[in-house]
RNA sequence: GCGGGAAUAGCUCAGUUGGUAGAGUGAAAGCUUCCCAAGCUUUAGGUCGCGGGUUCGAAUCCCGUUUCCCGCUCCA
């Protein structure tokens, strides 16, 4: 199969049983937003809880938090976010392509410089030990001409990006005559603005409203938390907070289903370790974080790391893990360096201390940050593209037919069994009613008596549900039921007080936990 | 934002030169049925994305618009 096909058939399967429905579907829908249904819901908060607590349950050195949505628009300032989410955008007329302005122009700057450092290569090749470089640079015609040219369009440049004049920016484009890379143009457009944040108004009196941004990552509220956390927690360095929640992006172009959405779910761990230490601890996140993933059992092959050339305005070394999708790999999980930049940049904005006292070396620090960060409606498509399954299968020599299944590992499942009735009399629904009112606790259960019995385990291959029972005339008498396998379609007669020993270890999350 | 494609029942789609809206499948209720989408009966479900125009008459022709999908940037 295609892989787009592939693609487009999860996202259909995801809709039509009960995983993900486009927001506001009956108004046509809403661009990269998106519900989770009945079904998603379940196995959502199941990847949550994986993660939660294999971090705050496993590890003694990590607590948890849950900060507000809303912060102080001081904290944007702090984080880099409202400079370095908006970005000044220009496209070229002719070629349609579209270009950060500022990273125009730092080309253009680039390539003069170039210019002369060539010029001053070529030189000193020709020169040997004789040569001097500053005279050269002084005595040089057309490196002084360039050199000119450099000094007065850096400065026009870095005025321009202080003030914010994009008409200026645009203005520099066409001075500098820029061409585009795929048109050779200079037919661009105006430079203008998206700010990747989303704004609102705090405060019922508009004359009184400030403008607040939804947070675009849910990192800030654990930097600000910090002496909060570290004081009432007595927390100890190394340690980590944990944290789950919503982020927003007014992304310009958000699509590829959940890959991609204006309001998503992230979960974080920021660890706060001593300076000097952080390569040796993110190699440490790295490798913990791959084994969380592998822990699921969808592969290892299917998973990569991919190191960041060019780091984000916060890190030393950045990273990520990649997963093999049907679109090919993509993103899952960040794992940064984040040095010490949100935490002094905090300090330096709010004008309070943010230091932490080591009482053994008797000297304060400021600490370094390893961040962990995954995004948790990517690991839902991660478990779900993978469990997707077309297959033929064949019942004691009857005709091969076709089934969908999903093959989600058990322990992630939204419905981890299904209580069937064999048929819907002789007190058969009465006795499945007793099991299931039984099982509940332990398990996500679900009863089904609708249709034949082919056709509700076919329903719950579709949903992913890893084990069926069927309760029969004998189960009256001997109080044995059939349990059925989803992956494999074998039967089994069993007791029915064996039902939590026989699916225990498979559905249970302790026994994924203890694997990592 | 720019370019390309699409929109008819929950889903997949048909719909004749413009003449009262159709199939398959799914859904619900019932009958039958002792283990892998069986069969029978009944029922529900559509201002044909939306708005205008042409016409006696528009799902169909024309214009506009919205939304979705695919490419162009960034990222969890």
């Amino acid at each position: 199969m295609i892989q787009e096909d592939l693609f487009k058939k999860i996202i259909a399967h995801s809709k039509e049983y009960g995983f993900i429905f486009p927001s506001s579907e009956i108004y046509d829908g809403l661009s990269a937003v998106y519900d989770y249904g009945q079904n998603g819901v379940e196995l959502k908060n199941n990847i949550r809880r994986y993660w939660w607590e294999s971090m705050v349950r496993l590890n003694e050195n990590i607590v948890g938090l849950d900060a507000a949505i809303f912060m102080h628009p001081r904290t944007w300032e702090a984080s880099g976010h409202v400079s370095a989410f908006n970005d000044p955008l220009i496209d070229n007329k002719d070629s349609k392509k579209r270009y950060r302005a500022d990273q125009l122009i730092e080309d253009f700057l680039q390539k003069i410089e170039d210019k002369i450092q060539k010029e001053i290569d070529k030189a000193a090749q020709k020169f040997g030990a004789s040569f001097d470089e500053a005279k050269f640079r002084n005595t040089n015609p057309r490196i002084i001409e360039n050199q000119q040219k450099y000094d007065e369009f850096h400065k026009r440049y870095i005025h321009a990006l202080e003030c914010d004049d994009l008409k200026e920016l645009h203005q520099f484009i066409l001075d500098a005559e820029i061409v585009c890379a795929v048109s050779g143009t200079k037919n661009w457009t105006e430079v203008r603005k998206f700010n990747l944040m989303f704004s609102t108004q705090l405060g019922s009196v508009s004359e009184d409203a400030n403008t607040i941004y939804l947070r675009p990552e849910t990192a800030q509220g654990i930097f600000v938390n910090f002496l909060n956390v570290q004081k009432t927690g007595r927390m100890k360095i190394p340690f980590g907070i944990a944290q789950t929640g919503k982020a927003f992006r007014n992304e310009i172009v958000a699509r590829q289903f959940i890959l991609r959405m204006r309001e998503f779910e992230q979960m974080e761990m920021q660890f706060f370790i001593q300076p000097g230490t952080e390569m040796e601890w993110y190699e440490f996140w790295k490798e913990k974080r791959m084994k969380w993933h592998k822990a699921l059992g969808l592969g290892d092959q299917k998973y990569r790391f991919h190191d960041h050339n060019k780091l984000a305005h916060y890190a030393n070394a950045a990273c990520d893990i990649e997963f093999d999708f049907p679109i090919g790999f993509k993103e899952v999980e960040g794992i940064h360096s984040r040095t010490n930049f949100d935490l002094s940049n905090h300090e330096k904005f709010s004008g309070k201390k943010i230091q932490y006292f080591d009482t053994e070396a008797n000297e304060a620090f400021t600490p370094y940050v390893i961040e962990t960060s995954i995004g948790l409606d990517r690991m839902f498509f991660t478990v779900l593209s993978n469990a997707y399954v077309e297959e033929k299968v064949e019942w004691e020599g009857s005709a091969k037919e076709d089934r969908v299944v999903l093959k989600l590992p058990p322990a992630l499942a939204p419905v981890q069994l299904a209580v069937l009735p064999l048929t819907k009399k002789d007190g058969l629904p009465e006795k499945a009613r007793e099991i299931m009112d039984h099982m509940k606790f332990d398990f996500n259960c679900q009863y089904e008596e609708k249709d034949s019995i082919g056709k509700r385990y076919r329903r719950q291959d579709a949903i992913g549900t890893p084990f069926c029972i069927t309760i029969d005339h004998d189960t009256l008498n001997d109080n044995t039921v059939t349990i059925r396998y989803r992956d494999t379609l074998q039967q089994e007669r069993i007791i029915i007080d064996r039902l939590p020993e026989v699916m225990g270890g498979k559905v249970s999350m302790k026994e994924l936990l203890k694997k990592l």
